[in-house]
DNA sequence: CCCATGCGCGTGCGCGGCGCACGCTAATCT
DNA sequence: AGATTAGCGTGCGCCGCGCACGCGCATGGG
């Protein structure tokens, strides 16, 4: 029956969702980063890795907030030294948002240390279930119900 | 190479956890179900949906807050009859928090319309695809690196 | 060429939710 | 029974957010 599917990835989704603002986890993997590295901060951290330098307009959708948000956000990150704003050479009015090398660093060891946890989470998965799940999961991310 | 997967799943899961704050989603899901469910209160409904009544203590930690905070969400469902509260019969101290049979019935709406959405974003995928990824997440969730 | 209109960013402001700490009541222990 | 502990609800201060304003720059039309 194709609805019990439905049902359970729908209930799954949400305790996983639920389960995503537990601080603790958050506190382990930015542990000796610095301060200005927290849930908050690592949206626009990420988002920057992931596309490259980009205005703060553009980088709002994507952390699911307000341009005033990703400003403040980015400020922080900016004291830190992690992110670096950049006037845009084809429009002198906007400001990019790029990492720093030290922020492309800091993104790294993030990117390193979730992944290690997460495999040792599935230390008792099978190389090839893990590998199905993987490619599973980024078809539902870009293709999906929330694409 | 493993440690791929651990990186993949982790580029994916950061993606799918920012977009869950979008509010859009939610606005359409909740829809004509009064202005007590919204992203704020609904994990107070379906923590209570999954265990069955209980405390505002036990409940916090699955909702990622305070009690506080389960408490003034709580109140709120309460005002708009999808709450009760009852008194604990072994301990008159405490105060149970248990759906009404409206909340019930909200409850319901909310994962249909949910299971609803996700088997439609699902629609290019063959029904063992579907399965065995419902399968593999339901144990990432339960046993994985976040449970 | 210049002026008017529109766009993009940063910031002040008010609002709302959260965590903490307090008070009160009830259970438990000596 | 007195004292201590456990559990709940609420007031308070803080912080982050969205909105609206102001300023600097791009752009199109006269």
């Amino acid at each position: 029956m194709k609805n019990d599917v439905g049902h359970e990835i729908a209930d799954a989704l949400g305790v996983l969702l639920k389960r995503s603002t537990r601080v603790e986890l958050y506190r382990t993997l930015t542990a000796g980063l610095g301060d200005a590295v927290d849930e908050l901060t690592y949206p626009v951290l990420s988002g920057l890795a992931r596309t490259g330098p980009r205005s703060a307009a553009d980088l709002a959708p994507d952390a699911g907030l307000d341009r005033s948000g990703v400003t403040r956000r980015a400020s922080r990150l900016e004291e830190a030294g992690l992110v670096r704003r950049e006037p845009d050479p084809a429009d002198r009015r906007a400001t990019l948002l790029a990492l720093t090398s030290e922020g492309e660093r800091t993104v790294e060891i993030l990117r390193q240390r979730l992944s290690t946890h997460i495999e040792a989470g599935l230390a008792s998965w099978s190389a090839d279930e893990a590998r199905t799940f993987a490619d599973h999961l980024r078809r539902f991310v870009d293709d999906g119900p929330f694409a």
